[in-house]
DNA sequence: ATCCCTCGTGTAATCGATTCCACGAGGAGG
DNA sequence: CCTCCTCGTGGAATCGATTACACGAGGGAT
């Protein structure tokens, strides 16, 4: 039960619990004999200050809410580990929240964050409208958009820009022949969800090849959506020779559906995708893919948060996503293919 | 800077503080006038409690707090995902701390996690021996042990028995012909590390295999680690004939260090691992591994951990894994390879 | 020697809730 | 009609910290 408190402290230094206060957040002048005496007394009792009674005093808890998609998503779990990672450089905590690409959970996370009183919110929306959310960042909650993000609200957003690596994948794919691509898009609510379309759109457009609504899957993010819309992409009569997904987790789901189809990758069909992930180097065969720079996103991520609530004012970050050329989309040399696995190996590490 | 209050509740609804918290709190009688024009002025004003200064009165935070070995480990994911919906069912609030297992960090997030008051501590030790771990439960903070352990506390565990499913692997592999069989272990400071090596020993023991230790390679669950150990293997005078990765990481190091040398599963070398995930599938070739109930586990981790906050005594849990055979350890015919996969599907959606 | 400033320290208010205790009103029972 | 109990309510203490303010002691300047 016990608790040992400021007060069990102070007694045993024998001086009051200003004094103990002081010695501990390093604050006005305090005498070395004191100083001494209360650092011992701290040491003897093993006392650790109570974080609880210290925020609610101060108004702060040095503690980052961050809202996470989908944890199940290698992408977003090496977002919140450099996330976290910067975090505590800088001397704060991360309160997860996983928001399983469902808008109300997200809600729900983002309230109890709230009423943790955390200094601020990163957040990866899960919709693109929750208006909890846009009320939140009203009311004055330091906020960062990661990711993804709502528009119209002002709030700082650090993504990264795949435009140009979009171009380079339909180049890459036209470049092998390909004329029937089509694409897996996340929720048309997320910005990342549209975003990718209009890129692939506007990429095929520079080939003058049209991206037609059969060719655009509906997803959600989710293995099980990417399998179903490779399905019906599979079952039509004229079927894409290029399935492009969204994201990682439809990669995967399309896979399972082209497997299951009995078809083989590249040679009956070439699949690609957005997000790079270490499996994506064994898969059979490795994936051609988009890499964002996780790491960058997520430190910069942070460094604007806390730019935010310690009074500076952050600008939005846009770093590049690059293409990595793996055997997905059709045949190459083995030893290109193993010189595009090795430079991806070394750029991980 | 805003924060409203229950005083300003009290105030618009023309009753004391004490009141407004009697209604919030369903605590003794309010006259149903009185309750009405609390909830009106809750919601004219948007009120939320304080979740600070309610833990601090209360001395209960309805947090728990999760020590993860490695976020970017999928089967930690996976049972993060499990605890954080049981746990919410509950009415508790989950905070992850990643120790990307290194012990010192492991620390760090306890130490934090203590200094926020959470109700329990749902640990999988990085380590064998963190004082600071024993420390915690010593001094009465509820905790439950999930996935490894650490021997002479007396703090329930909830984990999966590999043996029979180790068992079931090595009477698969020897079926196949493998006689020269290698395993690279966790660390050996976590009870997961030497149980699979020790569960491994016993059943190649069965068919009067020994175990050098040439053939035993240290990692520490993660994916270089598996990398080393594998070249390490390959190096050797006499590789065997067959890796058993301790972990799903250690198993794509294994891969990737498999590839580098140009050799190819199972053909030149046999691949096996533990903790099955969704990419097992997927990779070049489907891997063979051992599947554990990550799902149940994580969910009675939780139950444990309420149990013991809430004055119930729960008893440790141990759930048997299973082997899930695909074909990296050897020829099997495409339908019945085809056919595990499609079981191993039907299970896990 | 006196005055004043600085330094070290303690007392008490405060953060925002919960909850013990006291108190007044009203109904039931005698 | 008086007593007693219950019900609804408010006042105030409390949780464990931080911090404004006050105050006494000591040193330097005049």
């Amino acid at each position: 039960m016990a608790g040992i408190g400021i007060k069990d402290v102070a007694a045993r230094a024998g001086v009051s619990v200003a004094t103990v206060s002081r010695v501990l957040n390093a604050h006005t002048s305090v005498s070395p004999a004191a100083r001494e005496r209360v650092l011992a007394a701290v040491e003897a009792l093993g006392y650790r200050p109570n974080a609880l009674a210290r925020s609610l005093r101060t108004d702060q808890t040095r503690t980052l809410g961050l809202i996470i998609s989908d944890v199940l998503n290698p992408y977003f779990t090496a977002l919140a580990r450099s996330v976290e990672e910067e975090a505590r450089a800088l001397g704060y905590s991360i309160v997860f929240g996983n928001a399983d690409e469902r808008p109300e959970l997200q809600d729900h996370h983002i309230r109890t964050l709230l009423d943790r009183r955390i200094d601020g919110l990163l957040v990866s929306p899960a919709d693109g409208g929750s208006p909890l959310v846009l009320d939140a960042a009203r009311a004055g909650t330091p906020m960062v958009f990661v990711d993804r993000w709502i528009p119209g609200a002002d709030v700082p957003v650090v993504r990264s820009d795949g435009r140009a690596a979009v171009r380079d994948l339909v180049a890459h794919l036209h470049g092998l022949g390909h004329r029937r691509l089509a694409i897996i898009a996340g929720p048309a609510a997320t910005t990342t969800g549209s975003e990718r379309v209009a890129a692939f759109r506007e990429a095929l457009a520079a080939y003058g090849i049209a991206l037609p609504d059969a060719y655009i899957g509906q997803g959600d993010f989710q293995a099980a959506s990417g399998r179903r819309a490779t399905e019906r992409f599979l079952a039509l009569p004229e079927p894409p020779e290029v399935v492009f997904a969204a994201d990682n987790l439809m990669a995967l789901g399309a896979l399972d559906a082209i497997r299951a189809r009995g078809l083989r990758v590249p040679h009956d069909i070439a699949l690609a995708a957005f997000d790079d992930i270490p499996w994506f180097v064994h898969t059979d065969p490795p994936l051609t893919a988009i890499a964002q720079p996780t790491e960058e996103l997520g430190r910069a991520a942070v460094r604007a948060l806390t730019d935010l609530i310690e009074g500076r004012t952050p600008e939005s970050v846009t770093l590049p996503a690059r293409l990595v050329v793996r055997n997905s989309c059709g045949e190459r040399t083995t030893t290109a293919a193993t010189r595009a696995t090795l430079a991806t190996r070394r750029s991980d590490a």
